[in-house]
DNA sequence: GGTATATTGGAATTTTTATTCCATTTTTGT
DNA sequence: ACAAAAATGGAATAAAAATTCCAATATACC
């Protein structure tokens, strides 16, 4: 390790590190590698998806000296370095997995704990980041005016999804909107909604695995001109054929466990936006 | 080429066509191919950066399918398929000042939609970023401890917190930490946590304005000797004085709301790190 | 100007990754 | 209920890519 390049104490774990790292560096770099420390700054995109030989090609070196760099840097090799680039692609969600997998090896408990946590911390934000882009103003408008007009509004949702929903019941009840939570006690849930009519609306929320019981319940709504005001996660969810509006949140997951950050948000502002529409008139 | 799959007379070169290609021919799909279009949709970022293998270990199918699914599409093979995702990463950049834009034309209730929406958002990535410099792996670290040594975990929260709580009950069941959702259904909680002793453990959140309830039946597990674990959000908490380890969590506001996604990052945490550390030993 | 040291180029090797093939299972049509 | 066709899983194979190694060249120092 200590033998060929330079110094070797460094090599951050993200762009902006890195990009600080290039630009010090770089006056005291041989020719070739400060030729790659220009051309990584100016062409991240093809270094995020390039090959050695590509890139190599590209940027006037040869492949070996590509490994040389990042190297140099303080990184394993050419992998390691690409993972930098694509990591700032992916929305700055780096692959937790394998840090996981490394400071499981490495160091006590604590440490892992709060590898945990800041997994999940990234999940959530990736979530929401994604949402802003997402969401569109037209649709978020049309499900809050459907939810405005309706007299009472049926929430739906089951297992994952339940506690948005729950959420949903504590927040229309604080802000005086009638609003009657589907809970599935007792398996009463089709008699729940049995007394929803037109004048009335469903609000549905599904994930992948779609829940049997909210797809079902949502489409015998809609089989009796009860408006349907479906969130969910792809345009193959079972919800968007029975929805009269329906808005994409793509969750972002950390291990078996997705995100609800973005949902929970999605679903607060079509609260507040309902109460304040029925405000208006 | 005319030999194995589908119909071949597409193998659209930009991603919106594939999204559409995928929405149309998604019904009459086979199983496994279902599932993948599902999924390239969902996890694009996946698509663009991961390897066959990583794929279709994530998506829960065989390498072979992944190949075979692109071909069906009418592209060479898997890597001309995640050319397209590569590319759809490379042009999505001047994206903020275009949506800016955007909702600056659409009319105004869109734009009070949108904005409101916006306000959540901020709220829920001002309260995740909070959590990331308060929560103290020791005390994290203390907590998964107390509650993986537990027979059973009761989880204890109401109002405005039941679904961080009820969510729990959904991570522990699929995680098989026997856990126990106080749900107060008929307002049998005290009856429902009777059973609970010294061998067991409560989880219990809460925030201002605090529950009453949560905190009487925390105080009463403590005084017959069962752990408690408690998320809250200040020192002057009563739960503080009932818990044998409390975690701190400060969420931020929009308007008269607060957000839940720390407390909820925060339970996952919790959740699987009491599951991988039962695993351990 | 000569020697030691660092840098570079390029081929050889190893590792990783995509693809193909075939036996087994599932679905479809009669 | 049966046969034919389609779909699937998994191991075997082929292709591509990253990395290493060493000889050749350039640079710095005495």
């Amino acid at each position: 390790m200590s033998s060929a390049g330079t110094v070797v104490t460094e090599a951050p774990e993200d762009y902006e590190g890195l990009r600080a790292l290039l630009l010090i560096r770089h006056d005291g770099m041989p020719k070739r590698l400060k030729q790659l420390a220009a051309f990584a700054l100016e062409h991240p995109e093809d270094m995020a998806f390039g090959t050695v030989a590509g890139i190599a090609e590209h940027a006037g070196v040869q492949p070996s000296t590509l490994v040389r760099f990042a190297k140099s840097l303080g990184y394993d090799g050419f992998s390691h370095l690409q993972q930098i680039f694509r990591d700032r692609l992916r929305e700055r969600f780096p692959d937790y997995r394998e840090r996981l997998k490394g400071l499981r090896d490495a160091e006590g408990h604590h440490v892992h704990a709060a590898s945990l946590l800041e997994g999940f911390i990234n999940a959530a934000a990736v979530s929401l980041e994604r949402m802003r882009a997402s969401v569109r103003p037209e649709e978020l408008s049309r499900a809050i005016e459907t939810l405005a007009k309706a007299d009472t509004i049926y929430l739906l949702g089951a297992r994952r999804v339940f506690p948005v929903i729950a959420y949903c019941a504590y927040a229309f009840g604080k802000l005086g909107v009638r609003a009657i939570l589907i809970d599935h006690v007792g398996q009463l849930s089709p008699e729940q909604l049995a007394t929803a009519t037109g004048r009335d609306a469903v609000l549905a929320i599904s994930f992948t695995p779609y829940a049997p019981v909210t797809a079902d319940l949502a489409a015998a709504a809609a089989q009796r001109n009860v408006p349907v005001v479906a969130i969910t996660d792809s345009a193959f969810s079972p919800l968007v054929t029975s929805a009269d509006v329906w808005l994409e949140v793509a969750e972002a997951d950390f291990g078996a466990f997705r995100s609800l950050s973005a949902s929970f948000a999605l679903a607060m502002a079509l609260a507040v936006g309902t109460a304040e529409k029925r405000a208006e008139g």
